[in-house]
RNA sequence: AGGCCCGUAGCUCAGCUGGUUAGAGCGCUACGUUGACAUCGUAGAGGUCAGCGGUUCGAGUCCGCUCGGGCCUACCA
């Protein structure tokens, strides 16, 4: 797909109207690989900076939310990059085990195969060639979105340092008596074959039926009731629980009920799990098939009988009417049978809440099985307490209370998975049924005393080895440079939905094997909605791709627009007119561009400038400069990626493009020239582009390269050049007021203009009185600029002529003389109405200057400030009456 | 049931520790095209900051309640 990139001067102002990102885009990504400039190099004497990917599945597709969390990752990278850290952005895929397993499966069904007809290995065979030919996918769409990851780490969670971290974990959490085999309720989910973790049941909102069922007490005519949404599960019933402290039911105590159709017998057994007042306050107890029942059952030392299978049918000890039954079918035949028999006392609807599978959509069978659990309640509370105490940051905090409430009410984490996909359980079993975790077989054998072993088929739980995935991607359980040169990393960006799935149990684990935290921070990233702010499905069909997306607007403006969306604790709506309109700033500073190479001559750029010497325009441009680029270092440090956007948006486009760019024409012109003006374009361009270049990598690299005498800057690629800070000595706070007193002269003869109905090319002089001598000076100097913006035919300094329209801005009389131009109705109806609001305000401002509590209790600032709003509009009040008040 | 978040211009959202006249983008209106950019420029319309009460000299911002919307956790059979 690539010809060979050539490295070919890239100068010249010939460029395109119009913009066009697919004309340099990938050039740039690949010219970048060729220099290598990506690749980290340990030890280092720069400051570690790093990043892990959150991995996205490795034969996935990455999604918007992908695009999102990788622009800010990539913004950050490149920004510590360009500050001089040794900044590393570890790329890498997660094997996914349930998710890829089953795209794999759902492939082999096309032809008619199962993975059991397969076998094992002919199975994993498939799987790794499903990865080989999609594992490519994920560097070439991250490579299209500008990333800078050191591809020479990347990582795979299948890979054998990986795995051999995976075995270590394993082994050192099993000695340790945190990893358990045993037999327990899990989440079952009969569709995958496999036990779930509890988070992956996700409880739905369910319309099902209540039933009440009689069920007779043994040895008296006496008929119970119990209520039960899953009438087949009565058939593993082996007692009947009742509260302890029901009066009730007292004389139930030590006696036994009778279970309809079977004939069993159930002994009462009193637990406070009852709740009295629900239904009749008596519940049928299934230990095999209900979690609480399970607990009631070990509490009360309660058989347990298993009445659905692992598939999600009735087995033979349901009895013959039922064995063999699917789960539901089997309900309708219980209550098909109970009717008849008379036992079945009344139905209700019923709402409720059932678990289902996250991945395949169907209810969750809770059933009792042999499983590996992991104890995590000790890792859960260094978790909660590395956020308390502030060694590790959620941003946005408003995380720190659900992060308390899920890791103060954690459970034993079930690892095991029935799938073959995945990491096989590093346990060995001999003859006997005795299990040896090692390392390896070789280990197993030497402690079992014998190679006759089988090693547990089932593979652990995609996310243990994600839980680790920060230090095993950097040589754990090794001792390398990696690992001490960027261990713990510094920020981990990744979308609030994987908070408890991977965020936590990598801050568990982390701390549980390294002694420290994983990151220093954590940003929370909303996710990435449609634009009326619905979550993107493909049912729906409102899934925006970044693939179309960069194709359509190019990956800077698409980079650009999630940054700027960012904003802490919100999800993120995303539209194509907003991508549009970020694509227009590309095109704006593409034409910026364009415009100062044209037109500056020999001027090159400058790694410094002194500014002594210069004229107030272009001490004005490098003093805003200064004081953008001083704000955007500490607005990335806070995350706020939104703000620093905003801020270099409105900067390069408002105060650059709308202001200074106009200011320098009459300069360039040679109309009214001023000393080392194309030299100060020329710079600020250059340190606009490097501020630029975290959010916008390709287009800004791209007319770096233009710029005459980057090199200064850095001889090869901005990529390195440094990235801007404030220069104290261009800020200027008088050149500063002096230019927004000229910004707002001309925006209000503009105004006027308008105000008054004159067409652009209508003759008007103007008259100008600055309060401030000094404001007065730099408006009689730069009176060409002023004429040349706003096109009046004259100014004169000095007080308004009678019969002049007044208005008086930024402490300027701004006094325009028409001719003998009437005001009309409209106009004069306008000026009135702010008028009055004028008053109003005026009134308000007085009434609360006059308030000796404000006086005495606010700051002397706010005072301050107070009273000099109330005197401009006292005289701009003078003004626009006597413009009113003349006609 | 508990917890969290949100309610600001027609739309989508900023608004930091309370302090002048509440901002942006898009959309809308009028005008503008002999050269940086029509992916543009200039000017403008549009908001009782969901409601009520409180704290304060001062509240979009802090506190309480109400209403509306969303999300997450939870074993009510």
């Amino acid at each position: 797909m690539s010809e060979p990139s050539t490295i070919e001067t890239i100068s010249g102002a010939e460029m395109d109207k119009r913009f066009d990102p697919q004309s340099y885009e990938q050039k740039w990504q690949r010219r970048w690989a060729e220099m290598d400039v990506f690749r980290v190099e340990v030890p280092s004497d720069k400051p570690p900076f790093c990043i892990m990917i959150p991995p996205p599945n490795v034969t996935g597709k990455l999604h918007v939310g992908h695009a999102l969390q990788s622009a800010i990752q990539d913004l950050l990278t490149r920004w510590r990059r360009m500050q001089g850290y040794n900044a590393l952005w570890l790329p890498g895929t997660d094997h996914a085990g349930i998710a890829t397993q089953l795209m794999v499966e759902r492939h082999l069904a096309t032809e008619g195969v199962r993975r059991q007809d397969l076998g094992r290995e002919k199975f994993l065979e498939r799987m790794w060639q499903w990865k080989a030919q999609y594992h490519g996918n994920i560097r070439r769409q991250l490579d299209l979105l500008g990333a800078s990851c050191d591809w020479s780490r990347e990582r795979f969670t299948l890979d054998e340092g990986l795995s051999r971290a995976v075995r270590e974990a394993f082994v050192r959490l099993y000695r340790e008596g945190l990893i358990t085999r045993g037999e327990y309720m899990v989440n079952w989910s009969p569709a995958l074959g496999t036990a779930v973790s509890d988070l992956e049941v996700e409880s739905r909102q369910v319309q099902g039926k209540l039933y009440h069922v009689a069920y007779p007490v043994e040895g008296s005519d006496e008929r119970i009731v119990v209520a039960t949404t899953r009438p087949e599960t009565m058939l593993g019933d082996t007692a009947v629980a009742l509260h302890p402290d029901d009066e009730r039911y007292r004389h139930l105590q030590g006696r036994a009920a009778i279970l309809p159709i079977v004939g069993r017998r159930l002994p009462f057994v009193a637990d406070p799990m009852v709740d009295i007042e629900f239904g009749s306050g008596l519940v049928k107890i299934t230990p095999f098939h209900d979690p609480n029942d399970f607990e009631v059952g070990r509490r009360h030392d309660l058989p347990g009988i298993r009445v659905i299978g692992r598939d999600g049918r009735m087995t033979g000890e349901a009895g013959p009417g039922f064995a063999g039954l699917d789960r539901f079918e089997a309900r309708a035949r219980m209550v098909e049978l109970l009717r008849d028999q008379g036992y079945l006392v009344k139905i209700e609807d019923h709402v409720h809440n059932v678990g289902h599978s996250q991945r395949s959509g169907e209810p969750i069978e809770p059933l009792v099985s042999t499983q590996w659990f992991c104890d995590v309640s000790g890792m859960a509370r260094q978790a909660l307490e590395v956020v308390q105490d502030g060694r590790m940051k959620l941003l946005p905090e408003s995380w720190n209370k659900t992060w308390e409430h899920w890791l103060t009410n954690i459970k034993p984490w079930c690892i095991s998975r029935q799938l073959w996909w995945g990491h096989q359980i590093p346990a060995w079993y001999d003859e006997q049924g005795r299990a040896f975790v090692a390392h390896s077989f070789e280990e197993a054998a030497v402690q079992a005393g014998t190679d006759r072993l089988i090693q547990d088929p089932d593979v652990l739980d995609t996310w243990f080895s994600s839980a680790l995935w920060p230090f095993s991607t950097l040589g754990w359980p090794d001792d390398t440079p990696d690992l001490r040169t960027f261990y713990p990393t510094s920020v981990l960006v990744t979308a609030y939905d994987i908070l408890f799935f991977w965020v936590a149990r990598m801050v568990m684990s982390g701390l549980h094997f390294t002694g420290d935290v994983p990151f220093h921070t954590v940003h929370l990233t909303g996710l990435v909605r449609d634009a009326e702010g619905v979550k993107m499905s493909k049912t729906k069909g409102n899934v925006l791709d970044p693939e179309d997306l960069i194709a359509d607007y190019g990956a800077d403006a698409l980079r650009f627009t999630l940054a700027s969306l960012d904003s802490p604790g919100r999800d993120i709506p995303l539209n194509r007119d907003q991508i549009a309109g970020y694509r227009a700033f590309g095109n704006k500073i593409w034409n910026a561009t364009r415009f100062v190479l044209s037109r500056v001559g020999d001027a090159r750029v400058q790694p410094s400038i002194d500014p002594a010497g210069l004229a107030a325009p272009e001490r004005w441009i490098l003093s805003r400069l200064s004081r953008v680029a001083g704000e955007i270092d500490p607005r990335l440090e806070e995350l706020r990626f939104d703000e620093a956007c905003n801020r270099l948006y409105h900067f390069f486009w408002g105060d650059f493009c709308d202001w200074y760019i106009e200011l320098t024409k009459p300069a360039l012109s040679g109309e009214a020239p001023r000393p080392r003006v194309g030299e100060v374009l020329l710079t600020v361009l250059d340190r606009s582009l490097r501020l630029l270049h975290p959010m916008m990598p390709f287009l800004t690299e791209e007319l770096w390269q233009r710029l005459p005498g980057h090199e200064a800057i850095h001889p090869e690629t901005i990529c390195l050049a440094p990235y801007p800070k404030g220069e104290p000595a261009w800020e200027s706070d008088e050149v500063e007021t002096g230019m927004d007193a000229l910004i707002q002269v001309v925006t209000r003869v503009r105004a006027l203009r308008a105000e008054m109905g004159l067409p652009p090319k209508a003759k008007l002089d103007l008259h100008l009185a600055a309060q401030d001598e000094r404001v007065g000076r730099l408006l009689a100097e730069q009176e060409p600029l002023v004429r040349f913006l706003t096109r009046v035919e004259s100014i004169a300094m000095g007080p308004a002529p009678e019969g002049a329209r007044r208005d008086l801005v930024a402490g300027v009389e701004v006094a325009a003389v028409v001719g003998q131009q009437e005001m009309g109705e409209e106009e004069r109806r306008r000026l009135l109405k702010e008028l009055e609001k004028l008053e109003t305000e005026i009134a308000r401002s007085e009434e609360r200057l006059s308030n000796e509590q404000f006086l005495s209790k606010a700051p002397a600032q706010v005072v301050e400030t107070g009273r000099a709003r109330l005197a401009e509009m006292k005289e701009r009040r003078e003004s626009l009456r006597s413009s009113v008040g003349q006609t």
